[in-house]
DNA sequence: GATGAATGAGGGTTCATTCAT
DNA sequence: AATGAATGAACCCTCATTCAT
């Protein structure tokens, strides 16, 4: 049986590997840019060398994918305000920015690396498009089609209101990275306000 | 002064060279992507040669740099929501929101050329920044504080509300890029869908 | 005027680069073997740097299709047996083989050069079948048949025949590329031998 | 002698192995080139690991070398002329050309694997020549001129004579690897018309 | 002996930039 | 001012070879 402990050890390390090489692209990629970080940036940073990086990925560009594959994976865990999800639409709201915030944090540098190439590389914005945001999109609108069921919210436009969500997430990470000081500490206000305003609006109190 | 009139012609005929050499580099940046895009790609696009194409701007960079200054220089015509601004507050969301799609129409090519190297390159992140973030909530701002002043809306936080307001235009614009089929073709009906829930919120009346 | 005599330089100039890269290249190939050159090899060979030489040429095999077009515009310089075709078969092979001589020293290194790859890429071996063996073919079939009409020769099957010579002029330049010491320097003798033996046969007298 | 027998169960092992390298190699040599057929290409072919091949063969060419010793050694198998050695000149000659087409239909693969490599690969170049074309033109010569001596033939010039045939020989080979249709389906009349020209020559009859 | 992951030198090719005309 | 041929650094990728298991 030391073969099959050691065929783990080896598939782990293997496993480990093209993790760790994505890894290093992405944070590559994010910081410089796809273009600028060349594979050599990649291997070293990666502790890897060019060649063993051709072992894992059979181009440059099939490395972005597979980032945008462990985006999408990431993504597809399952129905991410599923858990006790909270009966007041305020409540949905504020717990749906914050788990944001989360995903965000913890998926910064591919997200990063990925956005600039998909504005620019057709196969790839398809690929962001119907992998990750329609099946997000979806989700908000059945979550939003029974709220409005439920009574918690008017009918609105469900359609227009999970892109207006979307966009607005999407927004927001865009102004982050731009530099903006303001999102990123404040996160926790900011999603009560979106809350706030997205539930009362902004009209005085007659 | 034959010369002056010589000296004007000329002048003429090198901001002409200048704005069709910028007008064929922002084409294609926003088709293939900055790096995608060879300078020889732009010269034959903007109908001259590589050398004429350094005779008006030091390096590729710089190129990107005058299409951001031409994006910046368009913004900074003053407060497009002056001229008649609407008195009451769900118009003034709903003229915003039809200016903004003139403008991004506008200067579509550019927008998208300049927004994935934004990503990626720091300098030009800055620039973007500060040239055209900033100045479009400050006015925002601006707006928002008279409208509170005057009792139009609640006095919500609006330095949030300026923020969400410009990641939200800017994150329909990646969707859009992204080829989302609904947000260009019915851009009339989500600004009323925005102003409404801005304006009344989504909760259900009572 | 000057224009044309400027542009006629220039003109001057590029084919000249041609030539000279094409020059180079062959003689590199035909030295260490088309793969064994590198392109900087022939660049520094040809006295270009390794850019100019992809501004004449889109690839490598290019430049050996090249190479191969250069034969074969040689060869096609109409029927080298035309002029003052001696009215002796004898004589006319004789005649034959010291052509071959002048043309197989003129171009020694193309012919080496492409000789190698021929046997191993499948585009080239066409081409060097079509425009090279199946034109000389031809025209020593049409000789034949003259021959035989005239009463020189007996009505030999001349398809064999020209193949048979054929074969034996590009298997003595193997065996001369292989280091044999007799075939070049003895190559007139050798052909008073073949045509000899062509002619008479090597039967013994009665 | 349970050694013995496990002794030469692992040599025959290992000769088996050897020899199925060397043929996946001559296969891959002769179809791609030796350059472009990698040394995995010739592994999984063999269905080795790379490792292996490297066991059995210290190098790429050490392989090539190889594939040429098997060569060597199959045309060492003694005169292959000698068994029932016509006693015809002309039947001689047909003879020969039939076994030639044997040994080349036998080792199709190894000759031309190895062949347009020899034109570019000294080393290579030279042991051809000295172990492959020497023995055959010493043992040529040996045959013409015992043929010469019993006058079956009139005293022509041996060196010339075998250096002829041999070159025949390879032309004919080379212009069947450019694709010549003729050459391969019709040898055996070829043969005839070698044998007869050889013997009777091409002159007409008084 | 067999394996195949790891290596890294080196290859072909691209492209921003320069400069003589 | 306009040209476009020339440049060469730098890139992505391949592949013969090694070596720990």
């Amino acid at each position: 049986m030391e073969n099959t402990s050691a065929d783990l050890r080896r598939e782990r390390r293997i496993a480990g590997r093209r993790q760790q090489i994505i890894e290093a692209a992405a944070r590559l990629f994010a910081e410089k840019g796809f273009h600028r970080a060349t594979t050599r940036d990649i291997a070293d940073a990666a502790d890897v060398s060019e060649g063993t990086l051709y072992n894992y990925f059979s181009s440059k560009d099939e490395l972005l994918m597979a980032i945008m594959e462990v985006l999408s994976d990431m993504s597809k865990l399952g129905d991410p305000y599923d858990h006790k999800v909270p009966d007041e639409a305020r409540e949905f709201l504020v717990e749906m920015m914050l788990l944001r915030r989360e995903t965000v944090d913890r998926s910064s540098d591919m997200l990063q690396s990925v956005l600039s190439e998909i504005l620019v590389n057709p196969e790839l914005r398809r690929r962001y498009y119907t992998d990750l945001v329609v099946p997000s999109m979806e989700m908000l609108t059945a979550h939003l089609d029974e709220r409005i069921e439920q009574g918690q919210l008017r009918p609105i436009n469900v359609a227009y209101a999970s892109r207006v969500i979307i966009a607005l997430l999407l927004g927001l990470y865009v102004l982050e990275v731009l530099g903006d000081p303001v999102i990123q500490p404040q996160w926790e206000e900011l999603s009560q306000f979106v809350a706030s305003v997205f539930i009362e609006g902004a009209r005085p109190a007659d």
